[in-house]
Formats: structure tokens, sequence, C-alpha cells
DNA sequence: AGCCATGCACCG
DNA sequence: CGGTGCATGGCT
């Protein structure tokens, strides 16, 4: 499964409103998630993630590659999680993990511990592949 | 490469 | 009309 920690910019803290988290492009993270097209200009795919409570949450998983159709973007994101966010009050610093079981996609998150994280906290890499046996 | 930020469209 | 999300540019 892969973990993410949360930036202050993916809860909208930071008084962005993107309403999403940024998926590096890495083969292990990469893989977890559908392939998207790169003919394609912003290709997205609609998932349905299952969290702890059975609670189905719709995310949207977009391949924003506008550099190759004369723009400057080559990232990948996953958005629509606002909603997922306040219902769990989750914020900069929290964890969030996805996993992938049997097909379904599941989606759990992890409160931060650190007490004294008031200020701006920086992140450097805040995803995490754990390898499931 | 990854995070920060924003104009605008859409929708309640 | 205000919040939310898309798409995109900017900054580090």
């Amino acid at each position: 499964m892969i973990i993410k920690q949360l930036s202050s910019n993916d809860t909208g803290e930071t008084g962005g409103h993107q309403g999403g988290i940024l998926v590096p492009k890495k083969m292990e993270i990469l893989n977890f998630f559908p392939t998207l097209p790169k003919e394609e200009k912003n290709p997205r795919i609609q998932l349905t993630f299952i969290d702890d409570a059975y609670k189905q949450w719709e995310f949207n998983f977009i391949y924003y590659n506008n550099k190759f159709f004369g723009g400057t973007r080559n990232e990948y994101r996953l958005t629509g999680m606002t909603k997922f966010f306040k219902f769990y009050h989750l914020k900069a610093g929290d964890k969030v993990n996805f996993n992938k079981h049997e097909r379904v996609y599941k989606i759990g998150y992890e409160r931060n511990n650190i007490p004294e994280t008031n200020g701006k906290l920086k992140l450097t890499n805040s995803w995490i592949t754990v390898k499931m046996k």
C-alpha cells in the first residue's frame, strides 16, 4: 500500500482550493493507480474508495499533462478529496493511506502525533510505499 | 519534482 | 453569492 503525508496545500490550509493531493511520478505509486493515456490531454478517471467505516468516496485521478500540449504541467493529482478531509478533520501532517484489495480501492487515515506542528511544516518524501506480503 | 497559489466556471 | 473543484502558472 502507499501512504501520503498531507501537505498544507493538499488540505487547503494554504488558502488554495485545489481539493486534492499531488501524486509523484514514481513507478511504485503510479502502478497503484490505473494507467492514464498520455496521448490525451488531462485524462482523468473516477475512482471509488472505501474507508474503514465502509463509507464510499469518489476521487478523481487526473494526469495534468498539458506540457505536451503547449503548457507547462506534467503531474498527477488526486482531486475531489475535500469532503473526505473535512469529514475526518484531516490536516497537514496527517497521513492518508491507499490500498487495493481484490480490485477494490481502500482508503484510510492516520493522525499526526506531532504536537508542535503549528507553523509551517516541511515535508520531504511525503509519499511512502509499503510492500505488502 | 513537488508544493503553493489563483482565475474562473459551476453549483448549491 | 459564496464555496468547491478544474486547470494552470509560479515558486522552491
